[in-house]
Parts: structure tokens; C-alpha cells; sequence
DNA sequence: TCCTTTAACGACCGATCGGTCCAGATATTG
DNA sequence: CAATATCTGGACCGATCGGTCGTTAAAGGA
């Protein structure tokens, strides 16, 4: 997962691979079949860990403004320094393979619309708790909270500073709650 | 350009390029060198375009809740439909390239750099004309603006619907202003 | 211990990659 | 019209791509 993470699909070569699994060509053809195939894997894998991470998160027993904060906390956090640069396995794929690539395509949106929902979720309970500023609709605010985060990953792939972006994102989250 | 934008830096073959370009091989080397320099100056070109159409929007003579209104209303049409799915060079090579390419870096980071200084310059004009609601920071919003659109590119390669995306840019713009 | 079965390995395959270069067409000039 | 300069096209190059396959080593059973 690491190689296709760093380098993208395409610019990963099977003596890469081969590296990274310390397997020789024939094992690993064996394994996982092709390329393609591997590359879901490894897909699907980056995938579970993210949602994994937004059910803990964004926990329905857990406060949904603590939660929220956590999630944005989270992004930041991960889009800061080394760990921005590398980037985002699922954003340089939607990218790259979107367009041409119906299993890559449906795994992408369908994570893209488990993240905006439970982020709607979570607004939803903290409009329900009194906590969300008036006139915040939750499906907007959502979308709105998503792609800020997603935006975060591409812009941090080119530096610019972490303490600046972490103000941003609060300020974002002080927008919307009471 | 055109090529490189729908298919990506590594996808895009020489082939794909002799036929978009209407040269052969030999002529095509003439005249910009190698793939990679012909690429640098397919991004130049795109990103020139971006900010020329960023400083008709956020032009310091019209109104600056106008421009942004119409920087973000540019952002969701772009981003909706058929258009959206061919997604945004910029993001695509920041995932893809930036990360190894120190030509691709600098430019791709100095964009984002303009971009965002022209929408913290548009947002405080609109501070110095009362028209932002309290306690907002031109330099946090324009971050968080910037973040959402580049998102908004993001998400909009797997299809979403582009009437939910226009109600989120409002709402978001609304937050702001007074 | 010897035979069978399974799994790992890397040499090898055709295709295609980015890049070079020379032959021939075209335009220009005397 | 002829000679020269310019440019174009595509055959060709080594390298590397993703993928296959025969060989060899290892493991299990009688």
C-alpha cells in the first residue's frame, strides 16, 4: 500500500512492488494477480483504515462537537509537515484513475459519501443538542467540512505552513456551532 | 494541454501526444525539447489561464462580495457535470508530481500562494467595507475558502450532484459575509 | 528414505515507453 | 531553373513496462 501511496499507480513499476513485498515476480502474480488487482487491495485497504478512523471519530455515543473537532484535528494534523507531502492515497487516485476506472471510481465515491454522511450525522446531533449556529444546514455544512478537509490534502502536498491551516479549520468549526 | 489534463502526466504517451498535437515525433522534439518540458509548459499555460480568470473575478475595482460570489459560482459550474469529471491539471499534478518533480512544486505551490492571496485580498477589501460578519479573519477565511474550492474539484471527479455543491458554496459565502 | 505435491523464483516474453536521427519534402534565394 | 537552407515525418534505438512459464527448492506422506 505504502509504494502505490508515495508514488501513484502509474509511476509504481513491478520491481517496486517486488521491493515492497519482498516478493519475487512469480509469488507475487500468484497472490494477487495482476497489477490492477493488487492496487484495489492496497485501495481498499487505505479506505477501511480512514473509515475505521471516521467511526471512532465521529462516534454516535461520543460528543458530536468534540468528535467534529477531532476529525478536523485529525486532517490537520495529517496534512502537516512530511506527512502532507506524501499526500493522500484516495484524493491522487479519484485523480488519476477516477475518470477511467469504474472499480477505482465506485470505491472513491462511495467513500466520499460515507465521510459527508457521517459528518451530516454528526451535525445533525449537534443540531438536535442546540449546538449548531442558526440557519446551519447539516447536508451543507458537510460538503462544506468535506472538501475543506480534502482541499487541505492537495494544498499541503505543495508545503505551507501547518499553524496557519489549524487556525483555519477552527475558525471554519466556529462558523457553524453556537 | 488538453491531453495532459484528461489523462494525467504518466498516461499520457507520446502518441496520444503527436495525435492531440497534430506533429510527428521529430517535430513535436523540435519545438519544446522533451515530454517533461512540454508539460511545463502545458501547466504554465493552464495556470496562467486560472489566474487571469482569478484577477477578472476578484478584480480590486468591482465589488469584492461580488467577486467572490462569482470565484466560487465559477468553481461549482466548473465543477458540475462532465466538466467536473475531467477534474483540474493543478490538483491532479500536485498528487501526482509534485511531490518528486521540484519544477511542478514551484509552480504548483506559488498557485496556490496567488490564489489564496487574492481572496484574503478580496476578503479584507470586503472587511474594510463592514461587510463581514463579526470576528472573521480575512487570512483564516481565504485559506478555508481556497481548501473548500480545490475539494469541491476533488469530490466532483466521482459525479455528486451539482445542485447540493451550489447551496454548500452559498451557505459557506453566507457564513462569512454580513 | 524416497516419491509426490506444492510453492517460490527469476529468466524471459512481446509490447510500448521516451527519445534520436536521417531521408525526403518544402520553401527560399540567386 | 537550380542550389541551398529549413523543416517535417516516421523508421529506429535501448530501456523498461506488465505479465508468463519452465525450473528448482521445499514440504508432506508412505
Amino acid at each position: 500500500m505504502g509504494v502505490f501511496w508515495s508514488r501513484g499507480y502509474h509511476a509504481t513499476a513491478l520491481p517496486d512492488l517486488l521491493r515492497a513485498t519482498k516478493l519475487s515476480r512469480g509469488s507475487l502474480y500468484a497472490a494477487f494477480g495482476d497489477k490492477h488487482s493488487l492496487f484495489l487491495r492496497a485501495l481498499d485497504r487505505y479506505i477501511d483504515d480512514a473509515v475505521t478512523r471516521l467511526n471512532i471519530e465521529l462516534d454516535p455515543r461520543k460528543d458530536p462537537v468534540d468528535g467534529l473537532r477531532a476529525y478536523l484535528a485529525g486532517y490537520v494534523n495529517r496534512t502537516s509537515g512530511a506527512h502532507g507531502r506524501r499526500g493522500c492515497l484516495v484524493i491522487a487516485t479519484a485523480m488519476e484513475l477516477a475518470g477511467r476506472d469504474a472499480d477505482v471510481n465506485r470505491r472513491i465515491a462511495s467513500f466520499f459519501k460515507v465521510m459527508e454522511a457521517r459528518v451530516a450525522d454528526a451535525l445533525s446531533r449537534a443540531k438536535a443538542a442546540g449546538k449548531l449556529a442558526d440557519g446551519v444546514d447539516p447536508a451543507n455544512a458537510a460538503r462544506i467540512l468535506v472538501c475543506f478537509v480534502e482541499g487541505l490534502r492537495v494544498i499541503s502536498k505543495t508545503a505551507s505552513s501547518g499553524a496557519i491551516t489549524h487556525a483555519a479549520a477552527d475558525a471554519l468549526l466556529d462558523r457553524f456551532i453556537r
